[in-house]
DNA sequence: CCGCGGAGTGTTTTT
DNA sequence: CACTCCGCGG
């Protein structure tokens, strides 16, 4: 272990690597392809740092994604326990930690978090209130308004270029989009809610606007390093921009070739600007990629080449390593493509890869649904990342609901959610309600007027209203426990599931490992707070690092939350024309590079063992599709790479068997439909 | 005014 | 298919 004595960089580093990690002072662009020891660079230049006396909450590190955060802290924190005070997360929850801390000097004193559903609602509420005109039929949904709003946000464009580019349906409702553009966000200044882009937003204006503040963090923050440059938007790039002004000390690493956020903003355009934005930046490439051998990055770098935007860089696996061909594999339909890899993934195992080093990437959740439920019949043990959330899901919306109003009770939003679960509430009896909430100014004041002795009004539900105000009662006494709290709405919330869904022994046991995650929190307000910026995944509970890594889940991931990470054996299924690319992404040029990219950036997540899949037959829409292979890999110098099978299985349920070629013919130039003629 | 049932629509990736 | 929205019966 090393102690305070400086590590042998030089050992464990190359020599751009070297570069890196002492290049401290100053602006640092780091360029740096799949698996060339980004990571290792942040790790070894944090190190670096505290060995040389820095004091570690002087070091900053953001990022976009969660999981990217949550890896670059702990393997910081590897080698020398100091790193653990290291500073930093995404950029959200950054954002939240200093609005908290200087609420006070913004001018309010709580708020609280509107994650996505939350602020689709809430654009709803400022719909209806508005005029007519806008609810007629063609006028955008709330989730479409939403999406419109926050990238007008996020790319900084106008309402109008966003419908422009994106959605020239809508134009003729400009003005009343703006409209309902402004009314939501003055409806969240009234309310103290944040939704996620107003973290960002007032981040960036209290920095601009607050000298004092803005200089004060910049001196606190001496060194900076943002991992995923590429995923940035021009608001976090300001962010890092103001937070490094003092003292320019900002290292930024990311790889055009792996930007797949577009549609959030995010621009490897980012990347290009940093030298402009600071000049005298030192630029360093990292070229050589650890990870994979040779060919399976001569898969990767067939498909750069066929991009339109030129990619320089090419990767070279260090050491010349060589394996096994990665292969492309054919299937029926999903369930036999479910069948087959999981067949694989067990044979692995028992090979001895755990299966804590494999993983299944696809581009849509959706997609490793047979899959899920075929690892669960043969009681292989997995862990989903992306995709559907476990905390978007409604019941757990419903626990959460309660809990809000007993933090903020002026959490319109969250009120209405619970009163429309009691039978015989509706949407505009809940109005009412809150109406009459909003008179009251202590929440023991609305318990008691609104919900306990509401009997003069007979109404069918006044029973069930006082039940509700008696469970929020006792929940909001300050003495009891978060725990506890939990068991008393379960008392109450339990019958409503039973009624309300009919799957409510599985989002039963959601709830239990909810009340698991909250009993580790001593404050509810930290709790529901942590929930929405930095939300746990769903499956397995989290491992302790005690545990062996055979008894470890296999990953199922999407590959936007695969990014950065690598395992021994990848699975990419679903590579279907229409599913990657996406089929909405078709009628535009850069955002099929981004598809592109996209499949760049699963394919280098391997590092010996690579399985590209297809199925055939599969049911969208409720109607039966013939699937073609993915069009970027329906390419000579493509195909050419890899190893093509046709897997059948003549007899489900038996096991699954390859059969080298006989009921298709492998692909090899353009493909037809009575290819798939079995 | 709730809540059910039928019609219509769109289907992704993250904070 | 799954979800939202609208109109009508209770």
């Amino acid at each position: 272990m090393l102690d305070s004595k400086t590590p042998d960089l030089k050992k464990q580093l190359n020599p751009a690597q070297y570069e890196v990690v002492k290049t401290t002072e100053g602006p640092v662009l780091v360029i740096a392809g799949a698996g060339s020891g980004k990571t290792r660079v942040i790790e070894y230049r944090v190190l670096n740092l505290v060995c040389n006396n820095t004091n570690p909450q002087s070091i900053l590190l953001l990022t976009f994604t969660r999981r990217a955060a949550r890896q670059m802290l702990s393997r910081a924190a590897r080698h020398d326990i100091r790193c653990n005070y290291v500073e930093g997360g995404t950029f959200h929850s950054f954002a939240y930690r200093i609005l908290k801390k200087y609420s006070n000097l913004l001018g309010f004193d709580s708020f609280s978090i509107l994650d996505e559903d939350d602020a689709q609602e809430a654009i709803h509420l400022c719909i209806k209130k508005s005029i007519e005109s806008e609810k007629e039929k063609g006028f955008p949904k709330k989730d479409t308004l939403r999406k419109i709003i926050s990238m007008s946000i996020n790319k900084n464009m106008s309402i109008k270029e966003v419908l422009e580019k994106e959605y020239p349906d809508f134009l003729d409702y400009t003005v009343n989009i703006e409209k309902i553009r402004n009314d939501y966000k003055r409806y969240k200044i009234d309310k103290g809610y944040f939704d996620y882009d107003d973290l960002l937003i007032n981040l960036k204006l209290l920095l601009q606007k607050n000298e004092s503040i803005r200089k004060e963090l910049s001196v606190k923050f001496k060194y900076i390093m943002v991992d995923e440059y590429q995923d940035t938007n021009k608001l976090q790039a300001d962010i890092t921009y103001l937070l490094g002004s003092e003292h320019k000390n900002i290292m930024v690493v990311g790889d055009d070739a792996q930007s797949i956020y577009g549609f959030r903003g995010a621009s490897h355009e980012n990347i290009m600007e940093f030298p402009k934005l600071f000049p005298g930046s030192k630029i360093i490439k990292l070229e050589v990629n650890y990870r994979s051998h040779q060919q399976i990055l001569d898969v990767a770098n067939a498909i750069l080449k066929n991009m339109k935007k030129n990619f320089s860089k090419s990767l070279v696996s260090a050491g010349k390593k060589y394996g096994e061909k990665p292969q492309l594999l054919f299937f029926k339909n999903g369930y036999e493509e479910a069948e087959w890899i999981a067949g694989k993934i067990k044979e692995f195992r028992d090979a001895g890869i755990p299966l804590f080093h494999q993983a299944v990437l696809f581009r849509s959740g959706y997609i490793s649904i047979p899959l899920q439920v075929e690892l669960s019949k043969r009681n292989i043990i997995f862990e989903v990342f992306g995709g559907l959330k476990f905390y978007e899901t409604a019941h757990v919306k419903d626990i959460l609901g309660h809990l809000k109003v007993i933090i903020n009770f002026r959490d319109e939003i969250a009120w209405k959610r619970i009163l429309m679960l009691v039978e015989g509430i509706g949407s505009k009896t809940s109005q009412r309600i809150i109406q009459e909430i909003n008179r009251y100014v202590t929440f023991k004041e609305i318990i008691h007027k609104t919900f306990i002795k509401s009997q003069g009004e007979n109404r069918r539900f006044s029973k069930d209203l006082k039940r509700l105000g008696e469970v929020l009662d006792e929940i909001s006494n300050r003495k009891i426990k978060i725990v506890e709290m939990f068991d008393s709405l379960f008392g109450y919330y339990f019958p409503i599931l039973r009624e309300k869904f009919d799957d409510w022994q599985q989002r039963k046991n959601d709830l239990e490992a909810l009340r698991q995650i909250a009993a580790g929190y001593s404050s509810l307000s930290d709790f529901l707070a942590d929930f929405a910026i930095e939300p746990p995944e769903r499956g397995v509970p989290r491992v302790e690092a005690s545990v062996k890594d055979s008894q470890r889940p296999l990953t199922l991931s999407t590959i936007h939350s695969a990014k950065g990470l690598e395992w021994e054996c990848v699975f990419l299924i679903g590579l279907i024309d229409g599913i990657l690319p996406v089929s909405f992404s078709l009628n535009d040029e850069d955002r099929i590079e981004e598809e592109q990219r996209l499949l760049y950036v699963g394919l280098t997540r391997a590092k010996k063992h690579l399985f590209l899949s297809v199925h055939h037959e599969s049911n969208g829409l409720g109607l039966n599709q013939s699937n073609k292979i993915s069009r970027f890999l329906d390419y000579p110098d493509v195909l050419a790479r890899l190893e093509q099978k046709v897997c059948v299985n003549p007899f489900r349920d038996k096991t699954p068997k390859v059969s080298d070629g006989c009921l298709w013919q492998p692909v090899s130039n353009g493909v037809n439909e009575k290819d798939y003629d079995y």
